[in-house]
Parts: C-alpha cells; sequence; structure tokens
DNA sequence: TTGAAAGCGCTAACAT
DNA sequence: ATGTTAGCGCTTTCAA
C-alpha cells in the first residue's frame, strides 16, 4: 500500500527491483491513482481556479491560454469560470472554488471590488491577479504599466496635432481606468497645456458599442481617439469610415491591446503592445511559487510594452 | 455528523427545527462542505473535463462559453484543457481528467483520432463531442450539418458565374472536412457539371496563412473561395485586396463561422451561421443528462444553420 | 427523524 | 527499504 504510493509518487526511498516490480503490477492491473482521494489525503489538489470574465474576450482569452500552459508545465489543472465582470459571479465562483480545495487563484477582471476582496483576503489560498489591477497594491499581480502606455500612445496623437483627443473606455469608472489610464491620458495632455475636459472621456466595451459612439464622438469635433479595447476601436474605425468620415485622415485612432484583430482591420490599427501570453504565464507561475511557499521578492510585476504604429494614425 | 450532511445536501428527511439550528450553526461557524471528501465519498466530483483546441481560437471560445453556462446552471464546475488538437496532449488530458474523477467529458477536437477514441472507449464516463464530428457517430455529438451548409454556400460562390470556386481549411484530410465539407463542395460543384478538381482544394488554418495563401490562388486562377475558418478568410480577403485583386469584384470569399470577425473586416464577410454558443450549451445540457442516467433519445443531435452574405459575395 | 459506524482511496507518520 | 496504522472530511447504509 505504502510502498506503491511511494513508487506512484515518485519517493525516492524505493529499492529499485521492488519499483520495478509495483510499476510492472500498476501496468498490468491498469492501475490510476485517485486524484481525489489523494487530494484528501494531502490536502493538495493540484487544481487552480480561473476567474476570467469572458473567454470569448480575446485579450483575456490570451491571458487564459498563458496561464493554462504554465498550468500544465507545472502539473496543475485549471478550474475555469466565467463572471462577467459581475460581482456577484466573481463572489459565488471563490466559493465554489475554495469548496474544491484547489490550491492557489488566477484572478482576472475588470474591477477588484470590496466583496471580492474580502472574501480574497477571508482564505489564506495564494491568489494572483492577472492583467487586472488592484489599486491597493495588496495582491501579488502581473500587468504592463497602462499610465505610462496611454501616456505614450496620446503622445503619438497629441504629435500629428489633434486638438479634442477622446479617450474611450469600457467603464470609466474601473481602477484600471480611472487610476491609470486617465491619467495617464490626462498627463499627456496636460503637458502639451491642452484642456482636461471630461467631456472628452467616453464610454465603449465591444465593438457594437464602438460603431454606435462615433456619433457622440462626431457631435463632440473630437479627432483622434485613445480607445482601451481592440474591438471597440474597431468599431469607432468603422464607425468613422462608415460616416464618410476617414481614417486616418480625418480621424486617428490607437488601441490597447494588439490582439490579432488589430491586424485584420482595415486599416490596420495602432496599438500599445502588450505581451497579453507572458502576462498570464508569469502570472501563473508567479502562483506556482507562491503555492509552494517560495519565498518572492517581487509579488507585483510590471511586463514591457510598446507602441505600434499602423494604418489608423497618421504617425510614422 | 450525518445530519448536517443531509441538511447541507437539502436532504428531505430533517425535521424543520433541526434543520434550522444545523443552519445556524452552519452560518456561525462558516462552514464551508470540503467537496474533495464530498466527492472521495459519494463518487461524484460534479467537475466535467473540457478539452478545447485553443481558447484563443474563437470558435471554440465561444462554444466554451455556451459550455460554461449551462455547467454553471448545473453545478458542475468546469476544468479546461487547451489540447492544440494534438493527439499526445489530448490523450495525456484525458488521463489526467480520469485521474480527477471527472463526471464527464466534453471534447472538441478537430479529428476525432483512434488514439483518443480508444482512450474514450475505456472508460465508462459520458463524453459529448462539441463542434466536433465522430465520424463513426459512435459518440454524442452536437453539430451542425456542414455538408449541406458549404453545399449551399457553395451554390451562392456559383450562381455568381465562379468556374473555378477553391475550397480552403486547415487541413485537408481531417474528418470535417474530408467527409463532411469536401463532399458538400463538390456535390455543388458537380450539381453544375463544373470538374472537380483536387488542385483547388487548399490549406490555410489562421489568418497569416490565409494571407499568405492569395499567391497559390492567384496562380491557379482561382475567383472565389469557400474558407472553413473565418480568420483563414479575413486573410485571404485582405491578400487578395493588398494584392490589387479586389473583393467581391474580382475574387469572393465566403466563410463558414460567423464569428464576430465577419462583422469586423472591411468588406464585411459573407458566412455560413452556426449557433456557436448553442452548439456548446446543447452538447453540456446532454452531458448533464448523460451524467444523470437519463435515457436520451436523440445522442446525435444537428443543430440549425444558416447562411449570411455580406460584402465579400457578390450575392444579394 | 436521528445517530452510529463503516469506508471512499489515498498519504503520512511511525515502526520495524 | 518496507509494512502498519491512522486519518483526510465527507456520504451512506444500517439501527434505533
Amino acid at each position: 500500500m505504502a510502498t506503491v504510493s511511494r513508487v506512484v509518487n515518485h519517493n525516492h526511498n524505493v529499492k529499485p527491483a521492488t519499483e520495478q516490480k509495483v510499476m510492472e503490477v500498476v501496468k498490468r492491473l491498469n492501475y490510476r491513482p485517485n486524484d481525489v482521494a489523494r487530494g484528501l489525503a494531502s490536502k493538495k489538489t493540484t487544481t487552480v481556479g480561473v476567474i476570467i470574465p469572458n473567454v470569448t474576450n480575446s485579450y483575456f482569452a490570451a491571458l487564459a491560454r498563458g496561464i493554462d500552459d504554465i498550468a500544465e508545465m507545472y502539473q496543475y489543472n485549471i478550474i475555469l469560470t466565467n463572471s462577467d465582470g459581475d460581482e456577484q459571479k466573481e463572489v459565488k465562483a471563490l466559493n465554489t472554488l475554495y469548496s474544491k480545495q484547489v490550491d492557489g487563484i488566477i484572478f482576472m477582471g475588470h474591477e477588484l471590488c470590496p466583496a471580492v476582496r474580502v472574501e480574497l483576503e477571508a482564505e489564506r489560498i495564494p491568489v494572483v491577479l492577472a492583467g487586472s489591477v488592484d489599486p491597493d497594491n495588496e495582491f501579488p499581480n502581473v500587468n504592463i504599466d497602462y499610465q505610462a502606455a496611454v501616456h505614450n500612445q496620446v503622445n503619438n496623437l497629441l504629435a500629428s496635432g489633434n486638438q479634442r483627443i477622446a479617450f474611450v473606455a469600457g467603464e470609466l469608472n474601473r481602477s484600471i481606468n480611472r487610476d491609470f489610464r486617465i491619467p495617464g491620458y490626462q498627463a499627456a495632455l496636460s503637458a502639451q497645456q491642452q484642456p482636461v475636459a471630461t467631456e472628452l472621456l467616453f464610454e465603449a466595451g465591444n465593438y457594437d458599442e464602438g460603431y454606435a459612439l462615433c456619433d457622440d464622438l462626431v457631435k463632440n469635433r473630437v479627432t483622434a481617439a485613445m480607445v482601451s479595447n481592440d474591438e471597440a476601436a474597431a468599431g469607432i474605425m468603422n464607425g468613422m469610415n462608415d460616416r464618410g468620415i476617414t481614417v486616418p485622415g480625418q480621424f486617428e485612432v490607437a488601441t490597447s491591446d494588439n490582439t490579432k484583430l488589430t491586424e485584420m482591420t482595415r486599416p490596420t490599427l495602432s496599438t500599445i503592445t502588450q505581451p497579453l501570453y507572458d502576462v498570464g504565464a508569469v502570472a501563473m507561475r508567479l502562483l506556482t511559487k507562491l503555492m509552494d511557499n517560495q519565498v518572492v521578492e517581487q509579488k507585483q510585476v510590471l511586463l514591457p510594452f510598446g507602441l505600434k504604429q499602423r494604418g489608423s494614425t497618421k504617425a510614422s
């Protein structure tokens, strides 16, 4: 019994001869260890919970792929739950994951709302936020420097002479926007002595909303937009072109995620480049260390970003 | 002990008064049942394994969302594993899932290769294929009638006068192509007395491959393409336009999945419409019945499809 | 309607 | 290096 356990778990205190014998029987009987029993006895499930707003969102899907690949590499499985960024669903999902005794959690969300924070703090199981900011920087997380990225990209829009640049995000009041992107956007404007008007802040979180937003943009005499979501950016670009306002000639669009979509639209979309897969991968790698009780010096990691000027802006 | 178990599991043989008492203590002690112990004792984990080629593929991501929503509805959790459609990874993933004692499996793959089939048959745990064909129709599965869908869409390409219509898929030799789509394509050609030449069969499974394929297409004097993957279709369309061959004027493109991408490209892509979310949802619903030992009359389900003519074809 | 007891299939401490 | 034993935290008979 115990010896079989040792062999199966690659414990070293087994005589090679008996190991062979056990292996032979394991094969012959087609024995497969029961992970549930293992989990109960060892208090480790080699399973991590992943909360994602929506798998069909290509930004998060890219992170999820990075997460799963590294999880697999470290022999963990992933329990994936879509939350739609909804507080209720997030809390419910967390409770389910706790019941399932997951060894750790990767949380992705637009926002870290108080109820979720409480839930996360209540258990002492490791959590890492992936592509999701924690304004208090309390939890380990991996992101890029959204503020600097937006700042730089807006600089490009400024450089080509735009006087009224809009900032567009799914929900302006989310921490990632309120505390990082918008300050980056405003800092860029201020540095050029441009007024910072809230009337230039708009909401659009997907293609259709972006497309529909064009009327508002035109009404406000906006000539360029810094968008925080690739699909919304595509919607704005197509919407403008369909209204006879050509991009980038009469209107410039810059976006944030560098998903494959930015290469598939016409014109192609200028964007901030983020290592999406790596954000997920690094988050998972960090979580493995935490689950392994290793000491981690840097629990807040910022991955490098870049800017890619393509067809939707005039900048070269 | 046993009474608490009854209360937690909503067993009816409990006096309301004691139920209240138990509930009160549960709350006070912040008691949360351990699903692992539950799983060991009851031999049910309320977890299903989901094998997906790649979450970042929007076709499969859409199915995954449908799967997760229904799973959640029936109180199941999902263990998600990316396989890249690789036989080795699929087999490995299945074994891991079996060890984890999942109650059922949803399999998505480009192909149901022999090794996987063997693995699936070896265990008697329920499996449902989602958006993935089983040429032998041995396993429960939910799909659309790919053959008819392609046949109809090719008819439209024929109607606008094309004499050399290409068929493009990720891998021509996959069952879904070999046994369903290509026969549909060929039947449409044959019905119009058009020769069925293998030189009109091409491979491209993503945007870049589609884009690169254009040279071959031009070389072969192709004037229209029936593509089995939206991203590849976008690549072909952009590739043609970039080469000065305008779509749909000089080249028509029709695709298969109706992912959101088909509305985001310019021109927009004409496509077969499939209820992607529903394919996943119905598959999961079917699996719940199977896991519940309910008798299911129809284990092979074909969901309705449609055709949507947009900007990449001349047909109205 | 409730309690007592066995046991799910392992791991881990302990003994040998 | 191997065997023995005691749980892990529940569900599920079986009695009462």
